[in-house]
DNA sequence: AATGAATGAGATTTCATTCAT
DNA sequence: GATGAATGAAATCTCATTCAT
């Protein structure tokens, strides 16, 4: 078992993904995680640490995406490494929204510091894209390419929750995919 | 000056676009609206009445968007006046977000019947959309058009906040309409 | 139609009835009358008033009741004419409740005026049955006769709304009218 | 001193034995009880719980009345016991109503399972009354007999309680005591 | 470190009553 | 007389946070 730290981070997680972070509360998250609510305090000073520790969640597991995907030398590939990545999540993604896009825009509207983090969510992956696109020789048009297709991913996240349309999202993952090759 | 119920329903489109509908309070609503708090509920019956109150109004707008794009006839014109209308409100996406799309995720997450509310901004999006795309020969591939439209701009809009980038956002729907044509 | 005032009295009781003086609003009585919310206030200077009269209607109910048992001129007949008129009601009662036990008891619990009003319900009808054990030749023991019958009447009711049942209801009132002639 | 919980339960008894359920208010009791209001949900997760356990508690309650009863083995002298005792609450019960049926009655308008939990507070009654009665040999006549001591003491209280008499309640209890032996 | 309990500010909602016309 | 609208006090309930042990 997860040491209680984690445990609530995997919690908090889960429930702000599903109920979004304003409709969660602490003691949900404490419930889910088998730990009582007062020690709740004991490792994290607040809610918003809580979230900000589940932001660093998810900012570690994109890197750990990219970094697998570094095992191909392509840049392409390496890129639809990624793109295949989300449609793997598909049914989940269609249910309950892109668990990046989903809070870096409920986030984006408090002036806390809590909403810069949010923010990483997406600039985590627009370096990384950028990145691809230089080595493939787009020049300073790199950063456009990669905000081109962080644009759409998130695009197709967006709409297909919306109609809970696993084939939809699919779909337009896999044109995104081809494209690349452009 | 408006009476008081469309004043309610203009504020509370107005801090429901800032703050995200969980963090809305009527307190605010009502003092944005010079309205005293007891008195919201002599015109809705309750907070998720005006947040439908609010939906309306937005796809009602949609609608006037798509009435006065129809003066075109040509369906890809069509659709690129309603492209060039969300440019105009680059400043307020880029900041706010897009009032459509922000609102129709947040409330997705609810089992309401608010959320079949706001999954009408996206809706009635798409079904004119196709109703384009048909009358361009698309036939059976106009919904999947109409789609990756909606997901095009819905992208752009929710990059466009993260990074308050509005010349980001607007290169991305110049693209956008540019390849309409194709 | 009924006047306003009439039909105002009219609706609050039934809607007293229904739900007991607490629960009863004015908005509540108001659209069952089909009088405007604001007009409620030309004819009754507060709910209270409304609720002593709803009172005044009930005696006078009660007292035409009497008036017309008093077509009898056996004392005991008489009685039995009054409890017919319970066992006649059956239905409503063992649905609603007593109209008169209901308010009594719920109204007893204030410092008002009202209190008293709502005793009124029980009073008048101690009085009645006490005049007729008196021409019975009970003496000083007819109210004490009366309180047994009031009692009685009133056990029932309480009894028969609790377990809704309204043969056991109707077997307790013929009991007791056949002991009337003991 | 009792725990909190505990005292919450018996002010909101007091409480709602003096206005009635739909007059009780949360801070009422959490002032008698002297626990802060915010606290009392931690305890009850609503008001209608709260009502639940105090009726929870009343039926403890004639329980316990029931088996100290039965320390008699002549089931006639048990239903006297419990005669007894209501003639014990004369004083209570004459300023302020039956504990039980006041609050059966209050509570049968509503639709929710507090009305179906009021009743228990009758059916516990009628329950035992019926067993005792059936040991007198009253065979399928028991269940009307305990009908008819359940309406006496009853009808006794409302009474009692409309003219704040209580010598006419005692007198009431004591013919029933005394028919009891018939 | 751990935890059940406590706290209080604030949110939604209700409603008798009053106001303006 | 009539009425739609307004008002504000108060009720129920929620929850992040803190306390006492």
């Amino acid at each position: 078992m997860l040491d209680k730290r984690d445990r609530l981070i995997r919690s908090a997680s889960r429930v702000i993904h599903a109920n979004g972070y304003a409709a969660t509360t602490l003691a949900l998250v404490a419930k889910d995680a088998a730990v009582p609510l007062g020690n709740v305090y004991y490792y994290f000073k607040s809610k918003e640490a809580l979230a900000a520790a589940v932001i660093d969640d998810r900012v570690a597991e994109l890197r750990t995406l990219f970094a697998s995907a570094e095992e191909e030398s392509d840049p392409v590939e390496r890129l639809r490494v990624v793109v295949s990545a989300f449609e793997a999540s598909a049914e989940i993604i269609v249910a309950r929204g892109c668990p990046y896009g989903n809070l870096s825009q409920e986030l984006d509207k408090r002036d806390d510091d809590l909403a810069a983090r949010g923010r990483e969510l997406f600039s985590v992956q627009l370096d990384w894209f950028t990145a691809q696109f230089r080595r493939l020789g787009a020049g300073r048009k790199a950063a456009d390419a990669a905000a081109e297709l962080l644009c759409a991913i998130q695009g197709a996240c967006l709409v297909g929750l919306a109609f809970k349309d696993a084939a939809l999202f699919k779909r337009r993952l896999r044109d995104i995919s081809r494209r690349l090759g452009d």
